[in-house]
DNA sequence: TGAACATATGAGTAATCGTTCAACTGTTGT
DNA sequence: ACAACAGTTGAACGATTACTCATATGTTCA
């Protein structure tokens, strides 16, 4: 999906205020990043993981995986995500693996978040 | 993926802390509701129109797809859901129908984000 | 009425994602 | 050295996702 001049194949309605508008769109890098962050934060058992941080503090990967609710197997792959995104820290000792968040962004991400969908009155509607 | 009391076959390291964290943490409604709003903002197609709202103010669907460099299906679909979850609002006069942000969470959403990214160094590490 | 238009939508498809399973690394205690 | 343990990892599989294409809806203008 190349950001092309002349992607979109319909005639724009206000074309000045279309290319005005894309100078200053984050570049197509920034995007990306932007949306992987996103992502890291779409799944249930990553929010999950996270919540549990922000509440217990440094917990190593079985106190995670037994709070969560998720096999080890699987908080280890979700752990291992948010660490390469550096959402998430690891302190090791001896066997153990202890993870902690990595920096404060995520606590304000979640409470925007929550404040958002506290917004709607129900579900989301089905269009 | 229930929340079972048992889910994790390891035995905890520390129970009391488990049990005690799990207390508060958000109910399973919640996070679910929390994954789909972020997965909302997951995809550079969606994210792109919403940094075209937010810098453009409402606009109508084919200026949209110009701007973001989509076809019009696919920025009419993506619309579509950010319409079910409230992100964005139409308001329709004769066959144009022109879209803007719901509310201002989304600005604040993305502008954390973008520090998050911005505090790294390079792109993810990969583990 | 009919053609051009703006948008919406359903089906189909290719790619991505999250989980499980099994195997593996490195550590601790006997 | 051996077994139990905490964690990691790769492969495989099922589910979800986002796109394209074709078609449908409703609007405007001749």
């Amino acid at each position: 999906m190349p950001l092309d001049q002349d992607a979109c194949q319909a005639q724009a309605v206000d074309a000045g205020r279309v290319s005005s508008v894309r100078r200053f769109l984050p570049s197509d890098e920034a995007v990306q990043d932007l949306a992987q962050v996103f992502g890291l934060l779409a799944d249930p058992g990553r929010l999950r993981l996270l919540a549990t941080l922000l509440e217990g503090g440094e917990m190593c990967v079985c106190d995670l995986a037994a709070a969560t609710g998720q096999s080890m197997s699987a908080a280890s792959h979700a752990l291992r995500l948010l660490r390469a995104h550096r959402v998430v820290k690891v302190r090791r000792s001896g066997r153990m693996a202890y993870y902690s968040l990595a920096d404060s962004h995520v606590r304000m991400l979640f409470d925007l978040a929550i404040t958002h969908i506290g917004h709607g009155e129900g579900g989301p509607d089905d269009v």
